[in-house]
DNA sequence: GACGTAAAGCTGTACAGTACAGATAAATCA
DNA sequence: TGATTTATCTGTACTGTACAGCTTTACGTC
């Protein structure tokens, strides 16, 4: 594979799989026992960095703020996290998650982790291993480039 | 790393790739000159099949063909495809790209694969080919995985 | 050939996820 | 203290998507 090919491969697969994971995500997801994407990206956030601000979640994730004030709205209401005031600056919405919501977490991840279990059933050890260090690196190197370059 | 990391990994990182991805996609996509998601996806699936019908595109892309109605619809006022009728069968659409479409899948593929070149600026020629070929591999497996499981 | 059934696509509607602009409240600084 | 900055929330709008129902065309059986 020339250099060349195998960024517009890369560049073609990515898009590709954002159309299918869309799709998995929806149909039924529900129906296994999933929190919403949000909502689950949000508590990974959670769980990794303890209690987070609005903003502090917002820049994790590369989402506007307003749009992470309302997911974490939507998930008070669902009991999966609580919101209170920051008691050393008032302005500061700290957002912790609830043992349920760590629980929906996991329960969560449990069943995307059966899933990519039957999907990659067939994939040596080796290929999995080698998909996981290179999807984590290319997060990264997404993560990076897009703060360099303000997301233009 | 444990075999079930490694489905922990793929999946945590597939969600973040997605969230990326989507930011990258609405951040100035159009400034640099790119055509929309859907429309790119859908120009993808012409220029590799040639004319398709409004359902095979559905099928290909494993969207609702109400959705690809609409977006064939948006394309024709864009001028990236024709739609007629098939001579030999009056309920199918069938739907064409233009040469301006596929100038323009061209064109997005081009400044795609050139930001992904920036943003894999570090890597190996050997993690590339090696990404490349897992993607493809993975989407593969997703796509069947969704068929034989009614996407349920 | 007529009638019932199926298929293809379109229209109405609803919802998730998201951003941007502007409002509000709290903190900080000159 | 007043001006400015920061954190969050509210109003609004748009994309992408699905599902239900409708219309038109085709097909199969008699």
């Amino acid at each position: 594979m020339q250099p060349d090919d195998s960024l517009r491969t890369i560049e073609a697969q990515v898009a590709m799989l954002l159309r299918l994971s869309d799709r998995t995500r929806r149909a039924g997801a529900r129906a296994r026992g999933e929190i919403e994407r949000s909502a689950y990206l949000v508590l990974g956030v959670l769980a990794q960095d303890g209690p987070t601000s609005v903003n502090g979640i917002a820049d994790a994730l590369r989402l506007d703020p307003s749009t992470v004030t309302r997911q974490v709205l939507a998930m008070e209401q669902a009991g999966q996290v609580v919101r209170a005031a920051d008691a050393s600056d008032g302005r500061v919405t700290l957002v912790r998650p609830t043992e349920e919501g760590l629980a929906a977490l996991e329960r969560t991840r449990e069943v995307r982790a059966r899933l990519y279990g039957e999907v990659l059933d067939g994939w040596s050890a080796e290929d999995r291993g080698d998909l996981a260090r290179l999807l984590t690196r290319l997060n990264a190197d997404v993560d990076t480039w897009g703060r360099a370059h303000g997301d233009r």
